[in-house]
DNA sequence: CTACTAAGCATTGTGTACAATCGGCATGTT
DNA sequence: AACATGCCGATTGTACACAATGCTTAGTAG
């Protein structure tokens, strides 16, 4: 139990993940994040009382920052039976990535459209905040990054129901890729990031579109979803095995 | 105020439109029926407390139910102010409907690959039901149903984040043709249902989506989006104004 | 020794009490 | 008379206590 989160108490401003002040947003940061820098593993089973004791807060928040994290997919809520960390299956990451490259094309000709030079100005911020992460082998902030940066690119296309949308796709992507990627390659690059911010900044909307779908092309080929499907299943098969072994050691731990 | 909702006390199973048993389906289905019904007009307040003595629930349960139709986008919730029926905006109601042209374009392309035959059976029972909600002169199940049927044909396209989206995307477009739509002719056409769920059963993608995209294009050409915008942006401006007048009534009203 | 049953325990679901926050109203000041 | 400010009522935010449910395990019968 001693890797435990820091035992957070009126925490003025988080100063990793979580943006605004409220309880709600530092234990769902906090949360989110731990499963991207996978921390917490596909199946572990996430205790309310647990994380209620952890964060210092009472199971009223945690509970909420469950719903709001199972809304967007990358926590699985069992009636009576407590929530675990999502471990999408092969066929759920093919909807997931079917449904982004919908969204991206829409995005990126929206904001070819509407983007302006603040925004880009913006975008261009996130890529090197994502280089740096990656440069320091920050893995987990890196995905995180990424994410974000495709969050903040749906911003500019300035529709509220897409960006709600974005927000749940890049959320579930980014625990796909958390489990299925295969490691020996980077898994965001930048350089693509960087490129089609220069399309959209020239309006080209025809190469920004066809941009991101390449890039969209290589997250996904990145990943072990056509070959080895097989060991993926079988871990997600045996994921809840992880956590079901007795408690032999401490009882707390998230 | 005497038409207040039915004071409902462990109802069995709501003769309506809740479906499954748990409290929170009942509460929310009721709530979105009244929403789309307007017997819940945008703008009204929506008090945990209120509420939770009409369907005879604690705070708790009410406060999930809003929660989800907060997700949604058809309440919106004010922190420490309350929740109150979403009013949507010009600009909002166009988003919504620039994601939904987008979204519809997808689900159509997808349920001519994956239809069955079961579903499409329950597709044209869908739009029997609908028909003859209108044909009873209840405009509100109509609407319901409507937006049912569009959902039922997201669920052809067996894409879980595009039926989740759609689920979020009719629930807005229910609330803003309840709001905006000009009330002389009937809104959504089961004419259009009809000949879609006939291309689709003909594997006709192409003629699918052609129709849907005309079907998008009746809906929102019966909205008052363009013109007659300035009397709905009164109407949103002076909503609040309409609960604000003093108590001068029963002071358990939703 | 195996399989089935039942009791105990742990965890979640729900209701309610208390605390914090916000809007409205009255009063005082310029 | 108009504006600023402090108080008060109402409503939401949070925490906690109790109830209900499912899982685990021990015990017994076959």
């Amino acid at each position: 139990m001693n890797e435990q989160l820091q035992p957070l108490k009126k925490q003025p401003r988080a100063g990793k993940a979580g943006r605004s002040g409220t309880q709600d947003d530092i234990v769902y940061a906090h949360i989110f994040e731990a499963i991207l820098e996978q921390r917490l593993a596909p199946g572990t089973k996430l205790s309310e009382e647990a994380l209620g004791e952890i964060f210092g807060v009472s199971r009223t928040i945690i509970r909420r920052a469950l719903s709001r994290l199972a809304h967007e997919g990358v926590v699985l809520l069992r009636p009576n039976r407590g929530a675990v960390v999502a471990s999408p299956s092969v066929e759920e990451a093919r909807q997931v990535f079917m449904a982004r490259r919908l969204v991206e094309r829409a995005i990126t000709e929206l904001a070819v459209l509407h983007a302006t030079a603040e925004q880009i100005a913006e975008l261009r911020q996130m890529v090197n905040d994502e280089r740096d992460s990656f440069s320091r082998g920050d893995r987990g902030a890196g995905i995180r990054l990424s994410g974000e940066f495709h969050l903040k690119l749906a911003e500019a296309a300035k529709n509220a129901p897409l960006i709600s949308f974005q927000r749940s796709l890049v959320s579930q992507t980014s625990l796909i890729i958390a489990q299925y990627e295969s490691g020996n390659r980077s898994h965001c690059s930048y350089d693509e990031h960087t490129q089609l911010i220069d399309a959209i900044e020239k309006r080209d909307g025809e190469l920004a579109v066809n941009l991101m779908m390449h890039h969209m092309d290589h997250i996904d080929s990145k990943l072990n979803l056509d070959e080895e499907s097989a060991s993926d299943d079988l871990h997600a098969v045996f994921s809840h095995l992880l956590q079901t072994k007795k408690p032999g050691r401490s009882p707390a731990k998230i």
